[in-house]
DNA sequence: AATTTTATGTCAGCCTTGTTGACATATCTC
DNA sequence: GAGATATGTCAACAAGGCTGACATAAAATT
């Protein structure tokens, strides 16, 4: 992936007192921004979700199942940080109500392989377009560049241990 | 689909393809980035609350009031959108822990002011500081121009109804 | 002065979603 | 065949949301 150009890329070494500043004083902006807007990024699901007896956990599991079919117990788990006891109980509930169907492994038959069904589907893709419009709503007020940054920027704030394997899910296996 | 008032109808037809894309398309890579970076980003305070007895409810309480000496319940309840009996219970354990204090108004003696104790502060700080160090590791990877960037595209995602709201409340007052 | 509204506190109970620990089953691997 | 692995399940508990009802003091209105 393409570094940042290096000219950019360090800060002026002349002045300890500036690196210190930049280590010490909390970035409250960026902090609290945050916090505001996964406020209201999550709450458009949350109203569309009710309708369905559904809670942000079923979203999540319901999202990333509908975006890699055939996604595992084991894979899910990774990627949510939670119990399977937690996983479970919102897992049952999207079968039994007919979002998601779990198969059985082929060359593994431990396995579930777990598939968002046509509902399924639909709800999930509802649910991204929501999002997706307050996305390109907040784009489109900012820099052609924009984008590029703010996915930079969002990848680098993931744990570095993690961070090539969200890129692998977010951004599909490379090409190398 | 129903009638719409034909001028607004349709857009210039050459680019509607583009906008169709622009809305139809959803941008996972940004759904799920900010799922991501939301999840390590309160990682970090996890851990230090654990160690108080606290949680994350507790530590957004005891950031505000900190950011914000002589917060009332009203405002802080409109910030952080809970009911008062959620706020109530996780104010009453930072009151009780002597981390936050709650002065009577002086002007409106109904109202309660709240002030972070000394060690209210300190803890703060500390979690503040905590996230910095996370934020500037991701801005210091990206473009001089990212710091705005990402600030414009947070604040855009918010309602547009609570943006002047928010703005005042991370950038402080305008001094027009 | 009496009434109404407002700001806050509190009790009681419920829901969702996270946790731990223990145990069961089927299947794969050695 | 023995042990490791992937998943399922039961039970109990905790955090942090919610609603509804009711209480109090102080401000605002009439």
């Amino acid at each position: 992936m393409p570094d940042a150009i290096p000219a950019f890329k360090q800060q002026i070494p002349s002045q300890n007192s500036d690196r210190d500043i930049l280590a010490e004083t909390p970035a409250y902006d960026l902090i609290e921004l945050f916090f505001f807007a996964y406020r209201d990024f999550v709450s458009d699901p949350d109203r569309i979700l009710d309708e369905y007896g559904f809670g942000r956990a079923h979203h999540r599991v319901l999202h990333f199942v509908s975006r890699q079919p055939g996604l595992t117990i084991a894979e899910l788990l990774d990627i949510l940080r939670i119990t399977k006891q937690s996983l479970n109980r919102v897992l049952k509930e999207l079968i039994e109500k007919d979002f998601i169907e779990s198969r059985m492994g082929t060359s593994d038959r431990r396995q579930r392989l777990l598939h968002a069904t046509p509902q399924g589907h639909d709800l999930a893709l509802k649910l991204a377009k929501l999002q997706t419009r307050r996305i390109m709503r907040a784009l489109s007020a900012a820099s052609p560049e924009a984008k590029a940054a703010v996915s930079q920027y969002l990848l680098c704030l993931i744990d570095p241990d993690d961070r090539e394997h969200v890129k692998q899910l977010v951004f599909g296996p490379e090409k190398t």
